[in-house]
DNA sequence: CCTTGACTTCAAGTCAACTTGAAGTGGCAC
DNA sequence: GTGCCACTTCAAGTTGACTTGAAGTCAAGG
């Protein structure tokens, strides 16, 4: 596959293929002339790079994560690790949404008035130490 | 309040607290010499903030809930609205914990053969279409 | 009064993750 | 066989959210 369709077929952009390759979380498999060649297998991976986007990791973890693919037990440490992390996320984000909906809802004339809202602002208060990773 | 009574209060750093004051978010209720001098309310405020940030806000989208907070129907409107992109962030993410914690704990020697795992990254390479909004 | 050091301003730097632009190359349809 | 245009490289630009640095100010303790 040549790179545009690399694009087409995963919606990634070829500039961003590029780059990808740069940092080492893609390889192309030789050139023809100038151009790059993919297997068809780079889509996948770029099905697993959006994943890990998604869930809050940065390229460089991602690309650690391939890079220690072979050792299965740091492997799937980090990644049940990963899965906690991404759990307390989800925890705050709900408590989250259920305060914006509440929000939007309630009759107070200032959410700050609320005591529901003023329970949430502060159990979100609490939970926002985390530094870089949840994103 | 002096900045660095509302930087220990409110766990932001200073610069940061100036930095938000120069984008509007918060304010400062007058000066002592040079120093801003703040309403205890502002610590309120920042945690308001960080609550929007951990929502996945940007900065101008709190400021904007800020300046619309005179006006009920748009502000809940779009404390509905992102209840709602909230709600799909989080049901991805969801997905994404279970598929980490299964990939954890599954056998298959690499996580491409599992087939629960190939579902949950198609899943999400199809959930991807969010382009600046939910991070 | 004088020193200290926490504050001030403003410009510039940083970081991640890309994107854009300019200038060059070469595969392939005609 | 030749011209087009999709590709290439490399450097620089972009965005958001801050942080850092240099140089200056001033409230307060001694």
């Amino acid at each position: 596959m040549d790179i545009s369709e690399v694009a087409r077929a995963s919606g990634v952009p070829a500039s961003t293929l590029r780059f990808y390759e740069e940092k080492g979380l893609i390889a192309s498999v030789g050139r023809r002339g100038l151009r790059r060649t993919f297997e068809p297998r780079v889509v996948e991976r770029l099905a697993l790079i959006a994943l890990g986007r998604a869930a809050g990791f940065s390229l460089d973890e991602i690309a650690r994560m391939f890079a220690t693919e072979r050792r299965p037990r740091i492997d799937r440490q980090l990644l049940s690790g990963k899965a906690d992390q991404l759990d307390r996320t989800i925890r705050k984000l709900t408590a989250m949404r259920d305060g914006l909906r509440h929000a939007a809802a309630c009759p107070a004339p200032s959410h700050l008035e609320c005591p529901k809202f003023r329970r949430l602002m502060s159990a979100a208060a609490s939970g926002a130490r985390r530094k870089k990773s949840a994103r």
